[in-house]
DNA sequence: TACGGCCATTGATAATTATCAATAGATAAC
DNA sequence: GTTATCTATTGATAATTATCAATGGCCGTA
């Protein structure tokens, strides 16, 4: 499940196309020492809440879920799914000591993990790069809590019509696609409960908005679905 | 409303507490040419939603509704409260060009206001600033985030008694306070409607958990409350 | 192959929350 | 000081969501 980093340069994770540019020779080559590249298939854990937060990591390829757990009387709750684009790692407070969630791969992921000491060294002495990293910070923390927010303020069907939106415009620029998560699993991510997930699913395909076939969904009637995102 | 800064470096500012630690006297004097303290009196508006974001604030004095407007037809949402140990201003995200919240003051608020630009010079240029604001910024994201999260998995009930311990513990450190928002602002902080807000409150009266004068609050049962803050 | 476990689905019913309506009280404007 | 506006409150009812129950399907494993 494990593999140390095929090249010192991951030019193609996030972390290294955003950031990385901003680096010396120098910082680049003492930085590749404290990362690696791990792959991590589906349904493994990337990092558990509560444990050491000692590395930063951000996804080269894939998508996972992040969530925590409460309460054990309560269901987990799914804070947000984030892929290559979302610098992932950056939800997780730079200043705690453990990890506030867990990060779960839905899809065979490949994540970069860089040691935290060697990132806040950089953030340290490298003023660009302390920048950079923050306006990246601030954007991933804006998007996580803004469709908390944007979810909060609708019922069911609007919260339902939200994540499929979500998966067919912001995950797989395409209106048709399979979904990465279980039924259960957007129930957990909107705070609703399976069965009216289930029914909610039901209910559009039977005003043909959407085309259910298992896991692969299609969205059929893109301005009520965004009707719904809106108003439901 | 607003008079500038009565010395160039306001002491008692959380931002100084915090962060002027880590400058040097030059900084500290260039910067202090770019920032100002004003003064708001209570309800009036500090950054409005979709205006420019050139300027970082950290609350001195007083207390702060952070709050969005995502559609004429809907309440406007409340998305926290933040007081001067909270550093707000850093809730709005660095990287966008314009507001995403509003702020206004419900208590007579004293406000330190930054030139972004000077906020974003220091980061590049001193690293130990850097670093300590990256740390601050993320606690703060942090603790937005896990109070919506914490809300979103509890029900009426539960999230009243949330809010009502969050004044008693976080804001006023005691079971007796003057609530600084109206029973709609909690509502509205909370995603209820200000009728079973009102409802609620009168229960827990009834139930001798709460005692209640106007806008004055007293925790009597903390027991109680507690569990139906974890449970409600 | 058979079994257990989990997911998906639907129906019936209970619990929670919103909406509508009405009134009293407080506050600001004139 | 009167009027208008907003908040606070309570009740009645409607809409939304959760819970309970039952079934079939799928998958991994003994």
């Amino acid at each position: 499940m494990s593999q140390s980093c095929p090249s010192p340069h991951c030019h193609h994770c996030g972390f290294s196309k955003n950031l990385l540019t901003y680096l010396s020779a120098d910082e680049k080559l003492s930085l590749s020492l404290q990362k690696s590249m791990r792959s991590f298939s589906k349904g493994s854990t990337i990092v558990k809440q509560g444990e050491a937060n000692n590395q930063l990591f951000f996804i080269r390829m894939g998508l996972v879920k992040i969530l925590r757990q409460t309460n054990e009387n309560r269901r987990p709750q799914i804070i947000g799914i984030a892929s290559p684009r979302d610098m992932l790692g950056l939800i997780n407070p730079v200043a705690s000591d453990e990890y506030s969630y867990t990060v779960e791969a839905i899809e065979p992921s490949e994540i970069c993990m860089v040691e935290l000491e060697a990132v806040k060294n950089l953030l340290q002495t490298n003023g660009e790069f302390a920048l950079r990293f923050i306006e990246m910070y601030s954007k991933v923390s804006e998007g996580i809590l803004g469709m908390r927010l944007d979810l909060n303020q609708l019922q069911l069907r609007g919260r339902v019509a939200y994540v499929l939106c979500y998966f067919a415009q912001t995950i797989y620029y395409s209106n048709k696609f399979t979904l990465p998560i279980s039924r259960r699993e957007i129930a957990d991510l909107i705070g609703m409960r399976v069965e009216n997930v289930v029914r909610i699913l039901s209910e559009m395909r039977l005003e043909k908005v959407i085309s259910i076939e298992g896991s692969t969904i299609e969205i059929l009637n893109r301005d009520k679905i965004r009707w719904y995102k809106l108003n439901g």
